[in-house]
Parts: C-alpha cells; structure tokens; sequence
DNA sequence: AGCTATTGATAAGG
DNA sequence: TCCTTATCAATAGCT
C-alpha cells in the first residue's frame, strides 16, 4: 500500500498537481533544514522561494531586511558600488535608515500579532513560545515537586502520628483496664484532661520528628525550599 | 571505523571544528535541496548564508538581485508603497505608516478569520499550541488549588492529631502516674507497645476524620478530583 | 491528509 | 577536505 519510491530525476515535474505535492513536501523539508543550519551551525540564513504561483514563502533566521542589507554589503565589495538607482537616490539622503527601522518595527509588530508568521516557520515563533514555554514549565515542574514532596512528608507524619495514637490509646486502654482493675472509681466519664502535669514520662518520637517540621506550619507551603 | 550516527539535537553545536564540518555538510544539502526544489517545482529560489566567520554563501535560481527585486514588490504590497518618489517623501512618511499598519491589520484579521490560513501550516499549529498552552495553565491553576487544599486539609489534620496524641499523652500519664500510685510496680521500661488488645475504649475523632481522606492516601493526589 | 518503502542526508571516525 | 559506514531523516508514490 505504501511508496514503491523510485528515485525522480531533477527536472521539471510535467504533472502539474504532483508538482504542487511535491513543492509543498520539499518547501517544508527545505525550510527545515534552512533553519537548522541556522540554528546548528549559527548561521545567518535567508530564504526566499517563489512558488510557480507567485507566491512568496520565506524564511530569515533573523530578519529578512537584515539579511538583504548584509547581503548588498557584501555584494557591493565584490562588484562596485552597486546599484544606488531609483531606490536609494532618494532615499539614501534622510529616509532609509529611518525606512529599515520602520520596517523592523512593523516586521515585529507582525511576529508578535501573529502576523507574517510564515516568514517564521519555525524559528522566532518558537523560540518566542519555547522560551515562555520551558520557563513556565521549569517553574512549574519544580513546584509541583516540592509540592509533592510536602504532601509525602505530610503523609509520612500522618502515618507516624496515627501509630503514634494507636500505640498511645493502646496504652491508656491497657492502664485503664489496671486502674479499673486496681481502683474503679476513678474514671467515670473518661478523659476530662485538665491539671496538666507535665512528668518526666519518656517522650515518644512525636515531638523530635515536630521539630524538623517548620516548613509546614503556614498555610502557603508551596514557596518553602525543604 | 564508521559513523554510529546519533540524532544530534537541533542547537548550536559548541564545539568550533565540528561546527565547522557540520556547516560544510548542510550547507552543501541545503544548496542542493533548493536547486532541486526551484528546478522541479519551477519556482525561484534565493537563499542567502553567511558563516558564523562572515562568509557569504549564496544561491539563486535566477539571480540574487532579481529574486531580491521580487522580494522587495511582495514587501512592499505589505508595507507600504515604498514608492515615495521624491515628491511625497517626506509628507507621507507618517501617513504610509499608518496606512501601512492598517493594511497590515487587515491581513491578519483575515488570517484570524480563517482565510489564507492553508498557507500559514505552521502558524495555525502555533496557534493551536497558544491556546492549549492557555487552556493548561488554567488546568494547571485549577490543580494547584486543588494541592493547596489538600495541603491545608492535611495540615489541619496533623494539628488535629497533635493535640489528640497531646491529650493521650496527657491522659496516659494521668493514668501511669495513678497507676505507678497503685501498682507501682507496673511500669518498668515504658511503652513497649505490644499485646495490641483492641478494646471498646471510646474512640476518638481521629478514625472518623481519616474516613473523609481517601484522596490523600495516594502518593500521587494530583491528579485526584476532590 | 496519512502511510511506508526507498532514497537521500549526514554524524562519527579516519 | 574527502572517504566510509551506520543511522536518521526526507520524501515519492499511493490511498
């Protein structure tokens, strides 16, 4: 069911729907890879493809306007004083410095509305929104450990603190069954706890794992480091 | 001898040599693939790489200045007339820049609304991704109250216990020392709590309580719906 | 728009 | 920079 491939030959695909198949299959693959090397090998990169259409896709690891100027720069030094034509003649005087930055200015405007995103494939897009993106991420990931780590510990006293009135009430039903046994009369309507004789009875563990537990006390614990 | 090739991830490669070697490499393909595609597909193509060192690299279907030309006319159609001939030079500047926002406006209202967006794949999928993205920071908004509750919830519950384990203590000494005026011979090394006799020594709160708090049993409650 | 069988590109290592 | 080779990635041909 799948591609039988045979390898095509580099000229022009006659078949005119197969040819826009295979411009949109290649443009992506291409623009890809503009990037990556872009990217990889930090690379200034432009790109611009004109579909048989005519219409334009680009790709510009920085700005497009950028690029060009970087581009007449150097084409300049190869060849002379390149073309100052209709175009720069009037502009060079007082316009076109202000011209480029207007334009950046719109250009940006545009990334950041959404706009002229295909010049974007990849790149400002989603270095824009992996960047938002992977410090939201980060900030969350890392509270939701400590949360997590909170919620274990809390647990974990929970857990200690149950055995720990497990063990005690075992204990006052085992003494209440000796004092009943030695002397009935003095419970009659269980545990009234008052006159609160602090005894030098040995300590359970209780309070020592409390101590450790400061972290816990507010009602935000979400910003404690441990 | 040979490659055991690994996928590299697509960022800057520190290394300086391999860098360089990777550069060489893809820029090699990346030419080809965009003679290929201006060959098969009929379509002109301009691409553009400067070096991390400088150097420029370049193609051109047609030639560089041409496909710039083109670029420009497709730019301008966005921006603005760029045509400002001498005579309105200056007085438009403002003016073509407004109108120029506006032109622009238009566009990507009509982006939004969903025309031209077959030509923005990569937009719509951003887009896409922005709005999940949203929708998660509110489910993550809704999780992390729900945490914090069970984070208070919990808390409560351990002061609850603490000031049960506070009266047990309180009442077992009571008892010990009742029982050590007795039986004095009763106690010898403390608590071992052994023998776990389950007698009908009226209960406290503390069973009860821990009935309502199946949902903090889990070592992972996150993602328990109250 | 999806799915594979193939071809093509390329990371490592000399 | 150029080979070689093992792998990974792109994509031609179909559906």
């Amino acid at each position: 069911m799948a591609g039988k491939r045979e390898r095509i030959a580099i000229r022009r695909i006659e078949n005119l729907a197969a040819r826009q198949v295979t411009f949109s299959k290649r443009r992506r693959g291409l623009f890809k890879k503009a990037e990556e090397l872009s990217i990889l090998c930090d690379a200034e990169v432009g790109l611009a493809v004109f579909s048989a259409t005519g219409k334009l896709f680009q790709f510009a690891s920085s700005s497009m306007n950028q690029i060009i100027d970087r581009y007449n720069s150097h084409s300049k030094i190869l060849k002379k004083a390149d073309e100052p034509s209709q175009l720069d003649l009037h502009e060079d005087s007082n316009c076109a410095r202000l011209r480029d930055e207007l334009a950046e200015a719109s250009l940006w405007l545009q990334q950041m509305r959404g706009e002229e995103l295909q010049s974007l494939n990849v790149q400002q897009l989603q270095a824009l929104e992996k960047s938002l993106e992977s410090g939201l991420g980060s900030v969350l990931k890392t509270k939701s450990q400590k949360i997590m780590d909170q919620i274990s510990e809390l647990e974990r006293k929970r857990v200690q603190l149950i055995e720990e009135n497990a063990r005690l009430k075992e204990q006052a039903s085992k003494m209440e069954m000796q004092v009943a046994a030695d002397s009935p009369a003095v419970y009659e309507e269980g545990q009234s706890s008052e006159s609160v004789t602090n005894t030098s009875y040995p300590r359970p563990p209780l309070d020592t794992e409390d101590s450790s537990d400061t972290s816990l006390r507010l009602g935000l614990p979400l910003y404690n480091s441990k």
